[in-house]
DNA sequence: CCAGAGCATTGACAGGCGTCTATCTCGTCG
DNA sequence: CGACGAGATAGACGCCTGTCAATGCTCTGG
């Protein structure tokens, strides 16, 4: 089940040195504070870091996102992005779900529509942990 | 099985205006071209992009991306991750397999043994193609 | 030429997960 | 107040894949 509910990139064991301009649960996304291409990955690192790349390592999420971050208001509906996908409506729900729980993208229900919109820094922390050399002038 | 075989990052359709300053088929992750939070990816693009996403969702994998890229040299033989990470030597050969079909690894079999290389620009085109805005000074 | 070691490959098993159909909840409208 | 519609949830099915034990291949050393 995906009912692993918000264990994603929420419980950071220790945000130390975080917050710079990353906010909220971006910055916690595991990421952060591990470059992952300087010191080698505790199993723990790894796993939160997992979940968050898993979140996105499939099609579905991968164009529900871009179909999210390319919105200029940056809102858009679950009506608004079944069809372009070509899968059933519970089945965008869950994956946009996943995508909540892994804190990438935020719901906002308005009435009867639910809105979903992209973390501000989340995919920016993401890519961060990716680069191998961030932005240290020290590196090279 | 993960015989898919080298069909990871490097069947690209288009590789229009790429070619910077990443080499070889790390520029060609997918990534390059598509900002994945600029326009609504396609279905191919969203496939491949995830198929090397998929391969650096694994912990296993995380972990030993960040040995390779954390070694001075770069050169680290599979009896130097095995017993670190608890796995199994054919295991570990699996995913350092599953690393070098993404193109994010490269291998070099210096007589018995067999030397893991991180190639120069891949984790580093995946990160762009993650990232929301480039070096635009707007976001914040 | 034979013995040994390091890696890769094969086959098999188990768990996870993406997808669907069916159903439920809740807010809106007549 | 009753009906409709959008979205979320539950349950089930099937594929994918991470892991291991066993084996094969290739290069080194004597």
């Amino acid at each position: 089940m995906a009912t692993t509910s918000a264990s994603a990139g929420l419980p950071i064991p220790a945000p130390s040195e975080c917050a710079d301009d990353t906010p909220g649960l971006a910055g916690a996304i595991s990421a952060c504070c591990t470059p992952l291409a300087r010191t080698p990955l505790s199993a723990d690192e790894a796993e939160q870091l997992a979940a968050v790349l898993k979140a996105i390592a499939v099609p579905a999420r991968l164009r529900l996102l871009s179909m999210i971050y390319a919105r200029d208001g940056g809102e858009a509906c679950v009506c608004e992005l079944t069809e372009p996908l070509g899968l059933t409506q519970p089945t965008v729900s869950h994956h946009l779900k996943v995508l909540v729980e892994a804190g990438l993208i935020s719901r906002d229900k308005r009435g009867v529509w639910a809105y979903y919109r992209p973390v501000p820094g989340a995919m920016a922390a993401l890519a961060a942990t990716l680069t191998p050399a961030p932005a240290t002038a020290d590196a090279a």
